[in-house]
DNA sequence: GTGAAAGCGCTAACAA
DNA sequence: TTGTTAGCGCTTTCAC
């Protein structure tokens, strides 16, 4: 491995001149002509770890994701490393397979990798998550979770449910089935939940039945083959658009027609909510908008300067095909 | 920020012990004692930065993906972070949107951030790309394309192409249309190719037209929209299971009922294939496995010992609904 | 503008 | 078993 002491004794130097030089002090143009060729020919690359031991600003976030293979963590994460690539920061991917004793090793391994910051695509948040954080000392933001003690940004899932629930109003649907997920998960198990319920509340001749799902796309498509039979409802709403289409294969699958029999729809705004056919009403969540915002208030925490605690953002009603008057 | 000075000045010992003993050597029962409670107390973490420096066996080992939003590089990542954890290892992920240049960019990047080795999920392989692995001096890995000079694990695209053709050609179909991508990537762009008209060329009375398209799904869905209108073909075979979903759905905009009308069939055996109704016909290339061999490859490498330069992976033929007879 | 020297947090001889 | 010492590659004073 050729260092900068290697460059410093081909261009006749002392090292501590070619590290001026490369971190933008001034030179004289002989040395710096000197050293543009030297470098060039040897290929030569600071080591990173040595920077970062010496100056002792990392240039590294981390992110924990609870998996990989999700439409919004892809979507949230290619945002995020867009932007932190503008901002001259590497991302350091650590995935926990929706494990959350994995979430806290993970905070742990994080922190002694030295990284800025952390960002966490949160599904619960526990007093072991907040532990873990106060003794790794940097700025942790929290994303699609509300944390109390520390920093987050979040959909607004109570006006999001609200839209959909109205919408199935709107379409004059009486009998309506809410397949949600557990109430650990406090954004999507609960509030969610509420916005839905607390729209609906307002029709005394609707009915309202909640059954309890999965994020996974097998489970919540075997549950839907055994309760979607002995349902009456006529609209279908679904805590997710994975689950969406989950319960759109099982009714299809059923030999319902969608939305003829039963209409369904979801929350997210995945992309493949417009590949199938019918398409499927949803509720577009801005992740984009979340990567960017998370980035922006990570920096500034870094660099010391306030934020808010929590920012909440909106969401776009998306009515499709999926979905129909009764 | 607490170091192994501050734990080794607590316990009244030398740094050179607490590294010992944090490293796995023999320490005494008292020493041992009271090292682990101020380093509990003190909430201690090594410095990761510093140890790479010194001991020169980095922990990290770097991927470069084209894009994060994409089936194929969702399940190989996750089966590559799974093996990596087991072996101790960080995954440092890179992102190049699809830019040739900044996949050259990443790989010194990464060379700088002193990893061990680096996977690259190849579109092309440029003189460039070699140029820069060479002068990283570290071992690289490329996935789903061969490298010439350099170690790559890679699908058998032709038999793929082949086992598609020749279903094709079971099914009695005389007039193929095949979507294909651009030539630069060769795997997709022509053995993929070459391994369908190999199998149809058998055939005397069999017809087929190629068209160029692309990966991007509303890109291959517009350009459906406008050639599938002018051709007669009863079956058209898409290079990958996302232009096989775009040109399904533009199948149906413009009134085709598939299979009846038109069969379709993809590569890759995403998940989403079976998501929509009908079901994808598709090769299922075995990305898990691909992940599960690039690190075991990997760690052989790092370590020094021998590897084979290319594997080549197998795949296994699905037909479902949206493919049918003549 | 340049160089000498100190030190970041850690590991690894080597002596004791 | 333990402590002393010498770096790893780099940045950063501080004289010159």
């Amino acid at each position: 491995m050729v260092t900068i002491n290697d460059i410093a004794r081909l261009a006749g130097v002392a090292k501590s001149t070619v590290s001026r030089y490369l971190n933008g002090g001034s030179v004289s143009a002989k040395t710096k002509e000197k050293l543009d060729r030297i470098i060039a020919e040897t290929e030569y690359t600071p080591n990173a770890f040595a920077q970062s031991l010496k100056s002792k600003k990392p240039s590294m976030i981390g992110i924990i994701i609870p998996r990989l293979n999700s439409y919004a963590t892809n979507e949230i994460l290619s945002s995020i490393d867009e932007e932190l690539r503008n901002k001259q920061y590497q991302l350091l991917i650590t995935n926990t397979n929706q494990d959350i004793d994995r979430e806290i090793e993970n905070i742990n391994t994080l922190s002694r990798q030295k990284v800025a910051g952390i960002i966490i695509l949160a599904t619960v948040i526990t007093p072991a998550h907040m532990k873990a954080i106060r003794s790794s000392g940097i700025p942790v933001i929290f994303l699609g979770q509300k944390a109390k003690d520390s920093y987050s940004i979040v959909h607004d899932e109570i006006e999001a449910g609200r839209s959909i629930g109205q919408h199935a109003a709107d379409l004059g649907h009486k009998k309506i089935l809410y397949v949600t997920v557990f109430e650990d998960d406090v954004a999507v198990g609960q509030l969610r939940k509420k916005g839905v319920l607390d729209a609906l509340s307002e029709y005394k001749d609707i009915e309202v039945k909640v059954i309890t799902s999965d994020f996974n796309y097998q489970k919540a498509y075997e549950q839907a083959l055994s309760y979607l039979p002995k349902s009456d409802a006529t609209y279908c709403i679904c805590a997710t658009d994975n689950i969406a289409l989950a319960v759109y294969k099982a009714a299809v699958t059923l030999g319902k027609k969608v939305p003829t029999d039963i209409s369904i729809s979801g929350f997210g705004g995945y992309d493949i909510t417009n590949l199938v056919t019918p398409s499927i009403t949803t509720v577009k969540y801005h992740y984009k908008e979340m990567g960017r915002i998370a980035v922006e208030n990570m920096i500034r925490l870094i660099e010391g300067e306030e934020v808010l605690k929590c920012i909440t953002l909106g969401n776009e009603f998306q009515p499709k095909e999926s979905t129909a008057k009764l």
